[in-house]
DNA sequence: GCATTTTTACGCGAATCGCGTACATTTATT
DNA sequence: AATAAATGTACGCGATTCGCGTAAAAATGC
């Protein structure tokens, strides 16, 4: 396992071995271990690393080659709150069960299943 | 550190432990440490994982929510994905049906509603 | 109901980790 | 240039964690 990765965005960077640390919260000379190849990250480790240098873990493990890492932005922008009969939040969101996408046709009997519900809710108060 | 994705990844794929084990090329109760929590998996082995599950290992870890891994090297990453059955996913995002948060009670039967659905286009093919 | 497969649990020896420390190297200050 | 301060490298120690084998429980198939 090789991460040569993590000495290049560092030094990209301009970071010390020891500002680095810090904000990850451990040891200076641990995290030199990795970048030597001493030591390997535990994987809470190479979270925190990919965070503080806002890439992603699959970059840091040359699983792809492009260090930008998208979900950073979208952590932050996301709306909290999806309305779901909304037409236009058909393209920022898929909705999935047992990993498998919600067609059209499961939301709009989603939406009718849940309409009917509520309704008959309130019939019997 | 959480590896949930794991048991949910492989039971999608329906493969029992001692396949994936064999996969990975290691001891299935190897494996099976990593789903349950008792171990956690080497860098390397975190790598295979999401290499046989077809996945990328920010999603394994939790830091991006689109389990598909092309999508992530072809940076189209762009939309928000939510799994409806995963209940950790639930509390960072409230869904809403005509201005009204959707029930932990109508999402449960709704997630039964898709899945008899589902079983019974299965069975009639 | 029984055999087979799958899953869960855990002890053991070995491997690896994180840290502190000590030392080497580079950079900054005067 | 001399000295101090910051940065980087190397490694031993105690503690933790790992991977595996084994065994028993649970689920599945016939």
């Amino acid at each position: 396992m090789n991460l040569y990765r993590l000495y290049e965005l560092r030094k990209r960077k301009k970071w010390s071995l020891q500002y680095i640390a810090d904000q990850l919260g451990i040891a200076k000379s641990t995290y030199a271990g990795y970048e030597s190849g001493y030591r390997q990250p535990s994987l809470d480790a190479i979270k925190k690393i990919a965070d503080v240098m806002e890439t992603s873990v699959d970059y840091l493990l040359n699983r792809i080659d492009n260090p930008d890492f998208q979900a950073v932005k979208k952590r932050k922008e996301t709306e909290k709150w999806i309305e779901l009969t909304d037409e236009r939040m058909a393209s920022e969101v898929k909705l999935t069960i047992d990993g498998r996408t919600l067609s059209d046709e499961e939301k709009k009997q989603f939406i009718a299943f849940v309409r009917a519900r509520r309704q008959m809710e309130n019939e019997y108060r």
